[in-house]
RNA sequence: GGGCGGUUAGCUCAGUUGGUUAGAGCGUUACAUUGACAUUGUAAAGGUCAGAGGUUCGACUCCUCUACCGCCCACCA
């Protein structure tokens, strides 16, 4: 036995080992007892291109609780996986393209989803190794992805169950669209951010005989267009003298304009002059209020965020240059155009350059969001979200820390219709078809046999065009709200085409437990679902759990799992969050190359709280790095006392006493002195501790308190006190049992170098078992009981 | 605007239902050490547990308020 630990001589052997000896399957796991309740846990799925990073290795709980129950013969399984990532993945490999000058324009439905599954194939199988590094024992035979058959069928078969109830349904409402990605996003996936922009003070009416001229105050002059109306507080008393007009005439940019005056209390009397101006199509509070007052929607933005006069109808040569000069331009552009016009006529009355307010942008990119009524595909939450709620306040589902729980009812208490499509490619497609007969109003995009980008309605374009090179080339298809559609896996038919939209990612993640274990009927759903600890970070708490809840709630009437452990974020050594633009990120498999898996798991653990961030520094890694060669050195010291045949023979008698009789043990027994039966006794008290907090997700309590024990207990002060006495065969029994107990319990946590001293004791004869730790018995408490 | 956390040693943080002298790692200082380990050992310094008030025999822990930091949700035409 060398005199230092190096980590790099054993931990890819010993994951070899782990691997071979089945022990991560719970059907050829050894030591299993099969009459007890399976132990499983579903490993959040990593984007299926991704790389690890420090969140990752925070799973590391997971193998934690996995290792410790597979100790104690429970049919343990820990069940890997790789997300698609829609949008996300998608994101990067435009990127990928826009570097090799290309666009996704260029490119047909169907080749995008094959170069991108392509891409994802090409860049996948990283993560699986790097896990496998950090020592994480998952039964890699059960991987799954998230396209795989099985996984698209239940997504299907839950859409189809899903529309029977009457649960989905397809609305021309306000959703947040990104002209920049050209797609749909929840409200989930987008943030506020503040922006200091113009504020315009617009003045629709002179006072004439009123004591107000009707000014608005707004940053989005351009969308004045297609103003339907504007808005006053009934309890404005500025505004009273305008009660009895219900409309008026404003001389806009494209001429005059009718616009209805409406009155509505939910509108700031203290924000600008107290008169809103009302664009239904383009903002959700406006469209709310168009909708109370049947105010017309028409949109005035396109897809890809220009301005679109296409449907105005100019009545004079004036108005006819107006159109031209805005239409077809980009917002931005026309905001400044309008303001400048609107400014040289006196129309607005003064601006406002220091007004500072939130604007709604993307998570991913940043891009401006760009409110837009479209034809969207919902699931109708209210049900859903009832049935989650009463599962957490019945305690089927529990929370740690219990927090979150809070959270959890906030959001579901006040839970949004949830927009399922994204306007993307790389996704499962929502399986809809529809006849191109019976719904003469289908738009698409398609590329032509020149692959040239063609765009129109198809019942015209099918006097150009076969019907199969638009299905062939099509890129997007826009259904009107009230298209009539089929449900099907499959093409129902030769005048059919498909639905272009994707499912959200998390609409086919939310339902993983179901997905991966082979919901309703395969042996595995029935013997491991639910599940037992749903672990992950809590920024998805929204996104991923909670719809996990729910929509297994749906489907079984069960909880995916029974307890949610919500894990730190990790951060840099000052506790700051880590990114790429401040450069203090962590990479994890460079500490693991540097200073061993074992010390990286236990820094992780160590001084951390659920649901608070835990700061990683290269030197908290390396103090554990000392104490796995601390283990390694205690380990020696027996193994080097054990060399003397004569004391080993002697204590082996002793030691099979020690194994099978309960504390305090006579004298008669074994000749212990005073330090050997305290040693003993606090590791009883170890064994019972170490356990409870294991129990009860209290990871850093276990990792320290086994530390503290090693290191400053067993090392410190009894082995220390040993060095002077006669009797080593006791000396040698009572550690060899201490120590091999400590192992045991600390395997869990650093499993390479526990693994690696029970192989070296196995050589030195020390050991009467060729079991491998990974599946050695849990230490239990035997004592006397009074 | 609504909600949730945090504030404990120089730094990063634990502290389970209120119970003797408040803990760890790193850092600092002094000393020691050629036989398990320098990836070591021994010892020391260092805290009015953010502030104020309250409940209690007893408060880092429970309650109220204040200050600062952070997060989540909603959202400002």
């Amino acid at each position: 036995m060398d005199s230092t630990y190096n980590h790099k001589n054993h931990e890819a052997n010993i994951y070899k080992l782990w691997e071979e000896s089945g022990a991560f399957n719970p059907d050829t796991q050894k030591n299993v007892n099969s009459s007890k309740r399976p132990f499983t846990i579903l490993l959040p799925p990593p984007n299926a291109n991704a790389s690890l990073h420090a969140g990752h290795a925070m799973f590391v709980i997971e193998d934690i609780l996995i290792r410790w129950h597979r100790m104690m013969g429970d049919p343990t399984v820990w069940i890997p996986g790789t997300d698609h990532a829609g949008f996300e993945t998608q994101y990067v490999y435009e990127k990928h393209l826009s570097k090799a000058g290309k666009s996704r324009f260029q490119f047909d439905r169907q080749t995008l989803y094959n170069d991108i599954y392509q891409f994802v194939q090409d860049n996948s199988g990283t993560i699986f190794n790097q896990l496998k590094q950090l020592g994480f024992s998952c039964d890699w035979s059960r991987a799954t992805f998230m396209l795989d058959e099985k996984v698209i069928k239940v997504v299907y078969d839950t859409f189809q169950h899903m529309i029977d109830d009457g649960l989905i349904y397809r609305d021309n409402y306000i959703v947040n669209y990104s002209p920049k990605n050209g797609t749909t996003f929840s409200e989930l996936e987008v943030m506020h951010v503040e922006r200091i922009d113009p504020l315009y003070y617009i003045n629709i009416a002179d006072k004439g005989s009123h004591t107000h001229d009707l000014v608005v105050a707004t940053v989005r002059p351009e969308t004045i267009f297609y103003d339907e109306a504007i808005a006053i507080n009934p309890n404005d008393g500025r505004y009273n003298d305008w009660k009895d007009t219900t409309e008026v005439i404003f001389n806009g940019p494209l001429g005059s304009q009718q616009m209805r005056i409406i009155w509505d209390d939910s509108i700031d009397m203290e924000f600008g002059t107290g008169v809103m101006k009302v664009t239904p199509a383009h903002d959700a509070n406006d469209f709310a209020l168009g909708r109370k007052h049947n105010l017309r929607v028409r949109p005035l933005i396109d897809f890809f965020g220009k301005i679109d006069l296409s449907a105005f109808s100019p009545n004079s040569p004036t108005q006819t240059e107006r159109v031209q000069k805005y239409h077809g331009k980009k917002v931005a552009q026309v905001r400044k155009l309008v303001a400048a016009d609107m400014s040289a006529d006196g129309t607005i009355v003064k601006v406002d350059e220091t007004y500072t307010h939130n604007v709604t942008v993307d998570y991913k990119t940043g891009g401006d969001i760009e409110p837009m009524v479209m034809p969207n595909w919902f699931v109708k939450m209210k049900p859903l979200a009832q049935k989650g709620i009463a599962a957490a306040k019945n305690k089927d589902v529990t929370f740690v820390p219990s927090r979150f729980e809070t959270q959890y009812y906030q959001w579901l208490e006040n839970i949004r219709d949830w927009p399922i499509s994204r306007q993307i490619v790389w996704g499962i497609r929502i399986p809809v078809w529809y006849s191109i007969n019976e719904n003469p109003h289908l738009e698409v995009t398609f590329l032509d046999e020149n692959h040239e980008r063609v765009i129109g309605r198809v019942a015209d374009l099918l006097d150009q065009y076969e019907l199969n090179t638009i299905r062939a080339g099509l890129q997007t298809l826009r259904a009107p709200v009230d298209a009539v559609y089929r449900v099907s896996n499959e093409c129902p038919g030769d005048d059919y085409l498909p639905e272009t939209d994707t499912f959200d990612t998390w609409f086919s993640s939310g339902q993983w437990p179901l997905t991966t274990l082979g919901f309703p009927d395969s042996a595995d759903f029935k013997r491991f679902f639910p599940t037992q600890v749903l672990d992950t970070m809590w920024d998805i708490l929204f996104f991923w759990v909670a719809r996990m809840i729910m929509l297994s709630l749906y489907r079984t009437n069960t909880v995916p799992f029974e307890t949610v452990y919500l894990h730190s974020m990790v951060t840099d050594e000052k506790g700051a969050k880590m990114s790429k633009s401040k450069g203090n990120v962590i990479n994890p498999i460079d500490l693991t190359e540097k200073y061993g898996a074992d010390a990286l798991r236990i820094a992780l653990i160590a001084g951390s709280a659920p649901g608070n961030p835990i700061a990683l520094s290269e030197n908290k890694v390396k103090g554990y790095r000392n104490f796995a060669n601390k283990l390694w050195n205690i380990a020696r010291f027996i193994v080097l006392l054990s060399q003397n045949e004569e004391i080993r023979d002697k204590s082996y008698e002793l030691r099979k006493k020690l194994k099978e009789n309960s504390l305090p043990l006579t004298s008669y027994l074994l000749p212990l002195l005073p330090e050997d039966q305290q040693i003993l006794n606090e590791l009883n008290t170890l064994i019972e501790t170490s356990t409870s907090n294991l129990e009860h997700f209290r990871f850093s309590d276990y990792a320290q308190n086994l530390y503290d024990f090693i290191w400053n207990r067993v090392a410190s002060d009894y082995l220390e006190s040993t060095k002077g006495r006669e009797d080593k065969e006791v000396v040698l029994a009572v550690l060899i049992h201490v120590f091999s107990t400590c192992l045991k319990l600390l395997h869990p946590v650093m499993p390479f170098v526990t693994e690696a001293i029970w192989q070296e004791w196995s050589a030195a004869g020390i050991l009467e078992t060729e079991q491998l730790l990974i599946t050695i018995s849990w230490p239990n408490v035997k004592l006397h009981h009074q």
